[in-house]
DNA sequence: TCTAACGTTGATAACGATAACATATTCGCG
DNA sequence: CGCGAATATGTTATCGTTATCAACGTTAGA
């Protein structure tokens, strides 16, 4: 209707209030000594106008700004969407947005988007993993400001930490497996750069499983995103190229459920003939039959680790907090049975 | 290690330059008329320097805040991740950055989130769903500004609307199921409220099903998350209901594919005995045998358009503008052979 | 009665950038 | 050679809020 030349101001309200503008800016922000009176009537009048304050003069003018950015590698495969739940879940009720970006799964890519985001100037920050470029370092340096890096919890972070220890992971399920009574494994991986968790995983496997006796024969890895199709096909290379292979270790579940069902295309019987085992606790996998072995990662408890982190930093707390959330091991039903006969 | 107390600004390279602070705020937006000579000094000092502009102060000071508002239902699905990543997409190479709120599949939440991202001033807002609260409304009215609604497509939107047209997308359905000769279909749904979308797709399919001569002969819904076991038990419990079913249409992907396994425990072969067909086209399920029928929502290329919507009204187009995405009908290979026997 | 302390309110100056206008400087052309 | 146009730069005011400090009225204690 009317030109929305200036949009309704605190002074406007202040205005309407008889009141001056910085009592209105101390009843909004619930800031004590303010007369109840003034507080009421404030309170209604706002309202009443339907005045939303401009948090970018608020935030100009204070000495935070209550945005977190958040940078994930991508949203392709719901394990980023459940952390970013977690991460929203525990910043409700504070005043704190996200403001997302997308590192793509290149350090180089993280930098530019690290730039742009802390353009805003953000109270604090969000990244996935410990290994960034010297620029973004640096830039975090620079701004000096709480930095949270979620996923992998090995090595030395920035500032605070949450993670699981994913060497520790991939040796529990190396156990597992050794114990279950398989022997020859064969590791189906991502061809992605970059990706040191699975890496950390599939040593910590290899090395438990060979202390047990068993042994890792070899890898196939693809590339693109993972999907079932990709799974199917890893695990028809892998029969094809290890034909006496009597295990399956995964780096994630979509590809573990593929190449269950190569492994049932190719007349093997789970787990008897081979067994198999993901990664990642994907619940959307839970209905499968059999069960897939796999280690529940906890994502949502992760990413609301951080979004706790975060408060505890901007109110005060210390840095280099360091949490390491235990993952998971779901046995399923894809591991022989647990002991061997004697 | 200095104490980071003005955190490096735009005069402090205007003055390592020996140039006013207008000249270097022209060359970091890439504003013509300034010398190329000065041009180059600038990028350099300032990268030099470690200079990132403050988007907080430009906001305030210019006409708008290069921030976009997004308020999607959740993150629970793949649904609205892929949307984002379209949106991302498109938003990449402008300056606009999204700003996320969840709004929790409620109105009354959607309304919260909505205020509290307002206050940011954004350029322009994303919203799902054609179905928002009054307060919703006015808080959109009163700061006019463009608003893209997506996902829905059928009704009077705010301002510009992308979506799929759900009617159209059900009755290409029903068309195609009762081509391939199914006649007793049962919906496996959502108890979901506010689902409009499921509506209007279960009434475009049951419409054209019934025109061609099939029957919907009822429905079973679930509560909660969409998974693969929610499936396996709608379809145990829609054919201990009506035995003599041959259809499955369910309501998503994730359903079907339980369904799938429902279907098959029960010793019906798809899709000779009971076909079936689910909705999304979820990539994730892409490499299932039988491929399952379904509608491809294209959600990618949901989120691009409405990026692209909107920097094209904040280039000044034209308001009210609307992008029908054509959902794709998968027919993959749970529906019988298209043509029944002469 | 006077002063100190409190509780409440308001005036003023930032915050860091950009819009809009003003001011050199250079160039072309009659 | 001088005038207008174009180019390049600088000056000033402003965006809407909050920090800071000053000022007010009131009450309690000396």
């Amino acid at each position: 209707m009317a030109p929305r030349r200036h949009s309704l101001s605190q002074t406007d309200v202040a205005k309407a209030c008889g009141l001056s503008e910085m009592t209105v800016s101390r009843v909004l922000r619930d800031q004590p000594g303010v007369s109840l009176e003034n507080v009421e009537k404030v309170r209604a009048t706002a309202r009443l106008m339907g005045y939303v304050p401009n948090r970018i003069a608020g935030a100009l003018a204070g000495a935070q700004v209550p945005l977190v950015a958040v940078i994930v590698p991508g949203l392709a495969n719901m394990v980023f969407p459940e952390v970013l739940m977690g991460l929203s879940a525990a910043l409700d009720g504070s005043h704190l947005q996200p403001l997302l970006g997308l590192g793509h799964y290149a350090a180089a890519t993280e930098e530019h988007v690290l730039s742009e985001l802390l353009a805003w100037r953000p109270a604090a920050v969000v990244l996935t993993g410990l290994t960034h470029s010297d620029g973004s370092r640096a830039m975090l340096a620079r701004a000096g400001l709480p930095v949270v890096e979620i996923m992998e919890c090995e090595g030395k972070g920035i500032d605070c930490v949450v993670g699981v220890a994913q060497r520790a992971a991939g040796a529990e399920m190396g156990r597992a497996v050794a114990a279950a009574g398989h022997r020859k494994v064969v590791l189906l991986g991502s061809a992605q750069q970059e990706d040191r968790r699975q890496e950390r995983r599939f040593a910590g496997f290899t090395e438990a499983l060979e202390v047990a006796g068993g042994r890792v024969l070899g890898s196939v890895s693809y590339d693109g995103a993972s999907a079932l199709p990709k799974g199917r096909i890893l695990a028809a290379q892998a029969l094809d190229r290890w034909p006496d292979l009597d295990f399956l270790y995964c780096t994630n579940d979509m590809i573990a459920a593929g190449a269950l069902f190569g492994l049932q295309a190719a007349g093997r019987v789970v787990p008897r003939d081979v067994g198999l085992a993901g990664f990642s606790g994907l619940e959307i996998l839970a209905g499968l039959s059999p069960r897939i072995a796999t280690t529940d990662t906890r994502r949502f408890e992760i990413g609301e680790r951080a979004g706790q982190m975060i408060r505890a930093r901007l109110a005060g707390g210390a840095p280099g907090q360091r949490a390491e959330i235990a993952a998971r091991l779901l046995p399923g039903e894809t591991l022989r049975a647990r002991r061997v006969a004697p």
